[in-house]
This record gives structure tokens, sequence and C-alpha cells, in this order.
DNA sequence: AGAATCGGATAATGAACGTTATCGAAATAG
DNA sequence: CTATTTCGATAACGTTCATTATCCGATTCT
């Protein structure tokens, strides 16, 4: 094995290791020695392939919330209607919820780290935006597709449900008895009933 | 100065410093020697009068959880329609987030804490519930006051609302650009109108 | 009876302890 | 010989504990 790739190996077997260690006991609660122990290697090597205890953390996060965004955006594009896209969304990230709380509550504490790290702050700034983007696109192509109008900008509206989820999220992974599964669902057809209203005179004038 | 007076002192002393030194660097960035040193004491005074660093900061969160929900629960009390309670609350929760930051951070630090831990986790459960209970008893409070009915369940209602805010919060905390001040309430007032229809043969009919 | 004093309890101190993240010099592998 | 990993040292942290200072209630003395 060449140096590189055993350099690239130790680095993947170190970040699988936090990210084990990491949901198991948080942020704080994680010890650098428990995640170089499980990986196989000492504290030393560790900081060898990262700059410390954040820049590990930092690095597993950009990871594992890219791979999160492409799955949400998969199952939006999946359905056919408007009001599928919304429920199936809806459905899609309770089910996240409900398969890895430890995860979102990494997601959640890498927020309040990052919020309060002014190098960290445009990262997280960054990855909101990245979320707003996908749902604004996912918003723009049902408007065009069905021929709708917005009574909201587009962004905006992407911005209230990307804060409606992460919200519903937290309650749920603090009483997970509070949160009716359907409630998402629910909350976002009412939503888009009320944020959008036929096209007038365009194409195709379906009803009316 | 009579003993317990004395004691209830150090403990305002202590639990006023812990609130500047926690906002200023959140839980885990706090230290118990600077908390005391900024109420003028030493560690072990805090020890005398806490449990420890967690104990002293899940009494600090009480009570300005329980002041913040006396705030929001005043400021939609005062408006007359329904329309206007709904922005009405919004824009006071939108000046809250600018106005005290550190204190709302603190907040998911705590929820972050909290849900972790299972002896705290009933506690953070327990807030959401008493936020919840606020808002709905407003709603209830609006649906009969102006004669309406509901398409969702008031308390389903109420725990979407919470969560568009606390979303809505973290958004603005991690880029303060990207939320227009007016969203909220606009976001609300779409809600309402569709999540509400006039009662159907009560009282004054008034329209219709 | 009123004032002074004593004893037990309580509050606060500050030094000590174990644990943690971090770093640098040595050792080892490519 | 260079790059990667190891090992030991260090400083900071939360927490504990023996010690000191303080207060309150009861007893004693005038």
């Amino acid at each position: 094995m060449t140096r590189e790739q055993s350099r690239a190996h130790t680095r993947e077997r170190l970040l699988a290791a936090a990210r084990s260690v990491f949901a198991r006991h948080g942020f704080h609660g994680a010890s650098v020695d428990e995640i170089a122990a499980q990986a196989g290697f000492s504290t030393g090597a560790l900081y060898s392939n990262f700059d410390g205890k954040e820049d590990l953390f930092l690095v597993l996060m950009e990871r594992e919330i890219d791979e999160h965004a492409r799955e949400i955006a998969q199952a939006v594009r999946a359905r056919a209607s408007i009001a599928e896209r919304a429920t199936g969304g809806a459905r899609q990230w309770m089910t996240m919820i409900d398969r890895e709380p430890d995860l979102l509550l990494l997601f959640m504490e890498f927020w309040a780290y990052g919020v309060r790290d002014p190098q960290v702050r445009p990262k997280v700034a960054e990855r909101f935006a990245q979320m707003r983007r996908v749902i604004t696109q996912l918003i723009a192509d049902g408007v065009r597709e069905f021929e709708l109008e917005l009574e909201l900008p587009a962004e905006q509206l992407a911005l209230a449900i990307d804060a409606l989820a992460d919200g519903i999220a937290r309650q749920k992974l603090a009483d997970p008895q509070a949160v009716p599964d359907e409630l998402m669902g629910n909350v976002l057809a009412l939503l888009f009933s009320a944020a959008t209203r036929p096209a007038a005179g365009t194409g195709t004038r379906s009803a009316r």
C-alpha cells in the first residue's frame, strides 16, 4: 500500500470511528482517545491527520450533511404532483428523524458550535443556504410544472419549510410521542394551499 | 444580613454571573472558575450553592425560559384581531432574536444537552409542552372569540408554530441577513388563512 | 430579665485530584 | 531520508474535600 493510500485509509478509519463515537456521546461528550482507540490508532495519529477534535468534527459534518441533502432532494423529486411532493418530502423527513436521531442531534450541535465560532459560522450559513436553494428549486419546478403563482417569494417559502422541518425535528427528538407523523405533511399541504393559486392566463388553462 | 439572606444573595450573584458567562461562551465554553470569579466568589462557593455546572445551568435556563414564555404570551394577548395577534407575536419573536441572540443560543444548547441526558430530557420535553400549551390556549381563545373552525387540532397547529419559530431563529442566528423580518408574520398569516374557516351556524353570523 | 458566651451547624475557601485535548520529540515504516 | 505514527508531557477543566470563617440558638453569669 502506498503512503498516500495508507494515509487515506487511516483518515477513513478515523472518520468512521468519529461518526460512531460522536453519535453516541455528542461532540463535547466524545473523547479523542476513544475515537482513536476505536479506529485502532493512537491519538497522535488523529492529530497528524486532522487539526484536532474540532476539525475532525467539521470534516465529518460536512460529509454527512451533503449526503442527507442529496437524500431529501431525491425523495422529493421522485413524486408526481405538488401535493405528493410535499407529503413525500415530509414523510421522508419524519422517517429520517426516527431512523437517525443521533445524527440529527449532531447537526444541531454542529450548528450551536458553528454559530459561536466566527470561522465556522459562514460554513453553517452556507449549509442553510444550500438547503434553501434545493427547496427553492423544488418549489420553482412545481410552480412551473403545475402552472401556479406564489403569494410569497419561493426563497422565503423555502426558508419557512426548512425552518418548520428543523423545529419539528427538535420537538420530536425531545419527545417523540408529542409529534404525530402526519403533522408535517398536513401543515405543508395547508401552507401550499394558501401560498399558491392557479396562474392567471398561461398555457393550458386547466380549471376555470 | 441574616444567614438565609446572605445565602440567597450569593446564589443570586452566582446566577447573574452564570448568565453573563454562559451567554458569552456557551455552556461548554464557560468555566466555573470564571463564573465564580465574576460573581466574586471561589469555585467552592459555587459547589456549595449548586450541585455543579450542570445544575447551575439548568436552574438558570428554567428561569429564563419562564420569563420569555411570559413575554411572548403577553405580546400576543395584547392584540385585537387574530391576524394582528399572529403578526404581533411574530414581530415580538423576531425582535427577541435580534435583542438576545446569546440567550437563544443557550436555549439551543440546553436542548442539545438535555436531549442526551435521560435525567434532563423530561425537563426539556416539559418546556416544549409548556410552550405548546400557551400557544394552544392563544389559538383556542382566538377561535372562540372570532367564531372560527380549525382544519387541524389546535395542539398540532401550536406545535407547528412553535417549530416554525424555532427554525426561523436558528436560521437567523446563523445568518441574520437571510431572514426578512416580516417572513414569520407572513407565513403565520398564510397558515392561519388556510387552517381556519368561519364557523358554520353559530352566534352572530357576520358574513354570508 | 438582660447581656455575654459558648457550641453546633452552615457557608465559603483554596489546594488537590482525575480527566481531557493538545503538542513535541522520538521511533518507525515506506 | 521523509512522512507517519507513537509516547510522554503539559495545561486547563470540573469536581471534591479538609479547613477556616461566620452565624444562630441555647446556656450562663450579673
